[in-house]
DNA sequence: TCGGAGATGGTC
DNA sequence: ACCATCTCCGAA
């Protein structure tokens, strides 16, 4: 395996969307190796993307981990009740970051089925496995992660994106991005990016 | 299997 | 007053 370095994050933002599709995400939790697969993600550009939390360099408290420059996580709570996992990328100028949307459970799978059902694995369904972590929201309650790794580097060595040593071939899929209608013109970009029949991938219409 | 509505609180 | 979500519940 190969860990990601900071050259890769620092990368256009749709270049870097694409590219993290079937790379994997490594958490040390509490002692726990946690490995789980990228499988949907979502490109937010701030100087020209009305969805975007630094649209037209908007800088806030909120959003001031998105000008830390690629290589950094950005995590912020939506609906009062989850967070969604975000990477930042380009440089430390822009506010950009890609929105990790869905991953495919690998390794840890046991303390996710806690977090989520507070269950244990060998109870769940088919269904509820998959429910595990096919959603920004579900994704962030399974791994554990909250406001606190808000701001923390990929760079580590308890929290960051590796590659296999083979590369294989990955089938991408392009779509519009989910829930922005607010975003006028942008609300139509097609910057949300999934593995080609992954079941994991939070929903294949849109 | 699908769609609507409620939960719930930080942000601006 | 929103909002890069999820779950439950009722209808088909």
């Amino acid at each position: 395996m190969k860990k990601l370095d900071q050259s890769f994050y620092t990368k256009n933002t749709l270049v870097v969307a694409k590219a993290l599709l079937g790379k994997y995400l490594y958490l040390n939790k509490d002692g726990k190796q946690l490995i789980a697969k990228i499988v949907e993600t979502e490109a937010y550009i701030g100087p020209i993307d009305k969805a975007c939390h630094t649209y037209n360099g908007k800088r806030t408290t909120r959003t001031d981990v998105m000008y830390k420059g690629g290589g950094y996580v950005y995590i912020y709570q939506i609906y009062g009740m989850y967070y969604c996992l975000n990477v930042v990328t380009e440089d430390d100028t822009v506010g950009t970051a890609v929105l990790i949307r869905a991953v495919e459970p690998i390794e840890g799978t046991e303390y996710m089925a806690l977090n989520r059902y507070s269950r244990n694995i060998n109870e769940l369904s088919r269904k509820e496995l998959i429910n595990l972590t096919n959603g920004p929201g579900k994704l962030c309650m399974a791994l554990g992660l909250d406001k606190r790794a808000n701001g923390d580097s990929l760079l580590g060595e308890h929290f960051y994106i590796f590659s296999e040593d083979a590369n294989k071939e990955i089938e991408v899929m392009s779509t519009k991005r989910i829930n922005i209608n607010y975003a006028e013109e942008a609300k139509d970009f097609e910057w949300r990016f999934y593995i080609k029949n992954n079941p994991y991938v939070s929903k294949v219409s849109g």
